[in-house]
DNA sequence: CAGTGGTCTAGACCACTCT
DNA sequence: GAGTGGTCTAGACCACTGT
C-alpha cells in the first residue's frame, strides 16, 4: 500500500472524530490495536498525528478524548467601542466575564530582548521598565501579555507600580507628555517554546499567536511596545476598522 | 529518572540547535543513539518532539535539518499608506515583491459553510458566489484567501469573472451600490487540517493563522466575508491603527 | 553502493487511575 | 487488581539519496 498504515488509521480516527463517531473518549489502543490488526507502535503513531493535530488529548492512565475549545474574544482596542457585528462578540465577551478574570504583574528593570529593542529604537546595553503581565479566566491562564516602555516615558508614574492602573497606562502616558496617537500590530504563529507551554499550560498540537504592538507618540517616537502570547486554544484577536481602508482588495 | 530520556534528549538538541551547534544539519540518527547510548526509539522521539515544534525538518535519506524561516508581511490594508515605522516594513513588502507573487483565481456559486452563512447573516441553504484564491510567491503557496458574497452584492459585476480585479473588489462593491465602510477582523490559531497541510504544503510543527473579515456598509449590512488562511512558517499579519483607541490598556 | 530516515513488529516494564 | 497510557528496547525491511 502506498499510504503507510499509521496515515490510514489516522484518517479513518480522524473522520470518525469529526463525524461524531466517537463522543468524548476514544477507545483504547488495544482496542484499536485489536479492531485494526496493527501493532501498538502503529496505533501510537496514528494517535500521536492526531494529538499533534490538536484533534484530541490524552490522559495517563484513562484514555484519549475528543478535545474540546472554547476560545475567548481579546480585543485589543477594548474601551473603542462601536456597534457590534452581530451578537457574537457580545456573546464571547460576557463569556470571558463570567470566567473570573484575574491578572498578576510584576515590573523590573531589564535589558529589552532584540525584538523589542529594535522596536523601541533603544540599544540592547539600556535598561527599559518590563511590565509582565499573567492573564487569567478561573484561575486558568489564557494570556502571556508584557509591556515594555523607555525609561522616561513611565518614570514616576503609576506604570512603575505592580498593580492596575485603573485609569489604563494610556492615560498614564498622555499625562506624562506622551500621548500615543498610533500603533503597528505585527501578528504571527508559532509552536510555543517549551517555556511558554509550561507556563500557559498548552497541550500538544496547542499553536500560540504572537501579537506585537507598538506604540507611537504624534512625533512618530516609540513609546511602548507590547507583546502577546495567546494559546490559539482559548484566544481570538479581533479588531474593528472603520474606513474602507480595507482588505488585501481581493484583486 | 524522573524527565523521560527522550525528553531531556530533546532539551539538550534544543539548547544545541538554539546555541548554533549544529548548523544546518543534525548529527544522523545512528550518531545521536552512539553519543547519548539510547534506542533508535528514543532519538526519533526526541527528533518527533522537535519536529513538532517547528525547530526541525527531516528529509528522508539525507538527514535533520535546522528549520529556516522567511515570513512576509501581509497588510490586509494595503492601499492605506501611511508612513512606515522603521525601515521594517518596507523591508519585507520589498522581499515579498522580489518573490514574484502570483494567484489562481476561482469563482463558484456555493452553499456557505456555517461560519460564513453567520457571518453573511444568510441561511445556509441560501446559494452565494465564492471567490477562491491560493496565493503563491516563487511559485510556492502561501496563503488561501476566499471570499464570500451575497449573490445579489456582485452579480453581473467583475467580481463574478475568475481574473485579477485591477481596480479592486471594493471599488467594484461601491460601484454596485454596496460601498464597505466598516470591517471586523478575527484571528485564531490552530493547527491545519490535512487538507490544508497538503494544498499549502506545510511541514510537521506548522501552525496556520486563520484571518477572518467581515466587511459592513453603512446601514450595517455584511456584505462579504474573507477568509485567509496563514501558514505560520510564512506570514506575519500586520494593521497600522490611527487614533489612541489603543490596546488592551495594561491596566 | 552505503547511509539515511520512514515504517512496522513483538515484547517488556512502569506509573497511574478507576472501581 | 485490571486497565490505561508513557517509556524503552532490539530488530527488521523499505524507499530514497548521495556518491
Amino acid at each position: 500500500m502506498s499510504t503507510p498504515k499509521h496515515a490510514h488509521l489516522a484518517a479513518i480516527l480522524r473522520a470518525r472524530i469529526d463525524d461524531g463517531s466517537y463522543e468524548g473518549r476514544l477507545p483504547s489502543e488495544a482496542e484499536l490495536m485489536d479492531e485494526f490488526g496493527v501493532s501498538r507502535t502503529t496505533v501510537r503513531a496514528a494517535l500521536a498525528a492526531l494529538l499533534n493535530q490538536g484533534l484530541l488529548t490524552s490522559a495517563s492512565g484513562v484514555g484519549y478524548f475528543v478535545r474540546q475549545l472554547e476560545r475567548f474574544l481579546y480585543r485589543p482596542q477594548d474601551d473603542f467601542r462601536r456597534t457590534p457585528i452581530n451578537s457574537e462578540v457580545d456573546k464571547f465577551t460576557l463569556a470571558a466575564r463570567k470566567r473570573n478574570p484575574s491578572q498578576t504583574i510584576e515590573v523590573s528593570l531589564v535589558h529589552p530582548p532584540e525584538p523589542i529593542a529594535r522596536r523601541l529604537l533603544v540599544p540592547q546595553d539600556e535598561v527599559v521598565v518590563r511590565r509582565k503581565r499573567l492573564r487569567l479566566l478561573d484561575g486558568m491562564p489564557y494570556q502571556i501579555n508584557d509591556s515594555y516602555y523607555p525609561r522616561d516615558v513611565v518614570d514616576g508614574t503609576e506604570a512603575m507600580v505592580p498593580g492596575d492602573v485603573s485609569r489604563g497606562v494610556n492615560e498614564v502616558l498622555a499625562e506624562n507628555g506622551f500621548a500615543q496617537v498610533r500603533a503597528l500590530d505585527e501578528i504571527w504563529v508559532r509552536m510555543p517554546t517549551p517555556e511558554e507551554a509550561d507556563r500557559l499550560t498548552l497541550g500538544p498540537g496547542t499553536p500560540v499567536g504572537v501579537h506585537m504592538i507598538t506604540g507611537f507618540t504624534a512625533d512618530d517616537r516609540p513609546i511602548r511596545v507590547v507583546r502577546t502570547i495567546l494559546p490559539g486554544d482559548r484566544n481570538i484577536i479581533t479588531f474593528d476598522r472603520t474606513h474602507p481602508d480595507h482588505e488585501d482588495g481581493d484583486r
